[in-house]
DNA sequence: ATGGTAGACACTCTA
């Protein structure tokens, strides 16, 4: 069986619901992942997800800032909503799904942006953002014959060369910064996640999945960066059958700066 | 080298 996991920063749900419901639409994954959602819980946008197909919702929102949610056409149920570095952000939330023979346990990250400057000594938010991903050490790709796990989220570091439009100029700019993007790999092999996006895809081709808003035409001077990303465990990678990146919705209407990835899997 | 845009919420923060 098929089986389809989406994310997506969307950088406030409520007033980005019509993008929501044109993607889901459109492009009906199983589950789909957001981040920024920007929303109590209270407040969340749940009817209209409902109405959808996606019955089954999972949030760990706050007012103003971050929230995380996982929406899902099929049962999930809530693993654990974690506070790392025990801020009281609301930047994950674990839930357990059922796709063919597998159980999955998904992770759904939103990781600190990290301010301007990078230099974690005069800069609390960047020395908040590399002890959040040292703390993200401890989140391992568990798997066994019946299970496996799945990663994704604005992950907010671009790792490789080739996932920012110029690797020289951005090397001091947060998010590809060497300090983040060792300790962002070093982190991802300790947890022996595979990294599903450049999986099949060539070292020198670039891959973006987010544009800044502050771009004049950020379509032709595509200086894009690659912050969000879908990891998964060795069992699962050998189900993986490959996945999108709807580019296209950063010209949509009031558009998120990031667009959705989707990642499709074959299942037993 | 600089400043550029966007959203929430209530004036300034975060990204």
């Amino acid at each position: 069986m098929s089986f389809s996991i989406a994310t997506w920063n969307i950088n406030s749900v409520r007033l980005r619901m019509p993008l929501v419901e044109r993607f889901l639409l459109e492009k009906a994954p199983d589950v789909l992942c957001l981040q920024e959602t920007k929303c109590p819980d209270d407040q969340f946008p749940s009817t209209a997800f409902r109405k959808l197909g996606y019955q089954h919702i999972v949030i760990s929102g706050q007012k103003g800032y971050h929230g995380v949610a996982t929406v899902a056409r099929r049962p999930i149920e809530l693993v654990e909503k974690r506070d790392f570095c025990t801020m009281g952000d609301c930047r994950h939330l674990s839930v357990r799904v059922t796709a063919g023979d597998k159980k999955v346990l998904l992770h759904n990250f939103y990781v600190p942006a990290g301010g301007d400057e990078p230099d974690p000594g005069i800069n609390p938010k960047f020395r908040h953002k590399l002890d959040f991903v040292a703390e993200m050490n401890a989140i391992r790709a568990d798997h066994d014959a019946t299970s496996g796990s799945v990663l994704v989220g604005d992950l907010n570091i671009a790792p490789l060369e080739h996932d920012v439009w110029s690797h020289k100029q951005l090397l001091k700019v947060v998010s590809h910064t060497p300090v983040e993007t060792e300790n962002f790999e070093a982190m991802r092999k300790a947890g022996d996640w595979v990294d599903l996006m450049r999986l099949n895809v060539p070292y020198e081709q670039k891959i973006y999945t987010w544009w800044s808003y502050r771009a004049q035409d950020w379509e032709s001077s595509d200086r894009g960066r690659r912050l969000d990303h879908v990891w998964s465990s060795q069992n699962l990678a050998s189900s993986f059958t490959g996945y999108e990146i709807l580019r296209e919705a950063r010209g949509w209407d009031r558009p998120s700066d990031h667009v959705p990835v989707i990642a499709r899997f074959d299942l037993e």
